[in-house]
DNA sequence: CAAACCTAGTTGACACTTCATCGAACTACG
DNA sequence: CGTAGTTCGATGAAGTGTCAACTAGGTTTG
């Protein structure tokens, strides 16, 4: 049956080819200038971010993890890494014996604070000053809608 | 002057995380069907395409380069990966000294042949069945608007 | 021609991600 | 209780991507 298959028609792969550019363009620009600027990855920002979102900058692995969408396992080595650079610490759960807590330390936060606004600024530099507000409505609602159907059939 | 900092509306910041978040969710899911199903990566295919695509399957590291937007070390990294899979191998250049080939094989070929059937059907299945033909032009609109301002202020 | 410069590709170190697997600790159920 | 199954997080290996330094082959210029 190969006949079946539904090949691109030239919109469809001009369309598809820009969105993937425009991610793999913009994706590499934030976390460069994330880099030169702060030091930090872009993993670590999203990490630090949530933290301070949270009670006492502290969170289990697995609320993290799940928070972020990440594997357990890239969080597990991620955190590691993050706290040999100080900017988080890991603590044992009294309450439960497998779990454990990470902790923004002030190093990170110090951190967070002083990459933040760099980050939105690029944020805005690179990418929204440059869509309408009708486009971003546009983009927003398709994205969600695209993203809950992958959510759904994931399941 | 942390005053001038242009924090992100509600509206901003749903948009810019529904976007990023769509963005990984689909490539995550889409190279992991890659990669179970032919045993390619998201790159792998990206190379073999391209090779498919050019007089006698074969292209110097250069202009594979440039037509992937690739750095060139990742080029060099990635294409000796992949010929220790039998799926390209390398060519020295008999009129430039320094340069080489790159030359898809009779199993890349094989490779990319499995594989583009299913890729198809699966960029269909999870993104472009859900999404009109006008949001899909506003996307595609937009991600060009973007990509060029980008490439644009990069020199 | 030779020195200075540029270009093509390689290499090694390191950061990052996934996968499979593991051990320890909790939970449920007979 | 006790065991079967699940969940938490850690770990090691392999693939991937970036950066900086390097080799070697061209090119330019005095």
């Amino acid at each position: 049956m190969a006949e079946t298959v539904r090949w691109l028609t030239p919109e469809e792969q001009h369309a598809w080819r820009s969105f993937t550019r425009l991610h793999e363009r913009l994706g590499g620009r934030l976390s460069r200038l994330l880099q030169a600027e702060s030091n930090l990855s872009g993993p670590d920002f999203a990490v630090l971010v949530h933290l301070t979102d949270v009670p006492d900058g502290r969170q289990r692995y697995q609320e993290l993890t799940r928070a972020l969408d990440w594997e357990k396992s890239r969080m597990s080595h991620h955190i590691a890494r993050m706290a040999g650079r100080g900017l988080v610490v890991r603590e044992d759960c009294p309450e439960d014996g497998r779990g454990a807590f990470v902790v923004i330390t002030d190093a990170g936060r110090a951190a967070i604070e002083a990459a933040a606004p760099r980050h939105v600024e690029a944020v805005r530099e690179l990418f929204l000053d440059h869509v309408t507000p009708s486009e971003l409505r546009v983009l927003a609602q398709l994205s969600e809608r695209v993203v809950n159907k992958l959510d759904d059939d994931q399941r």
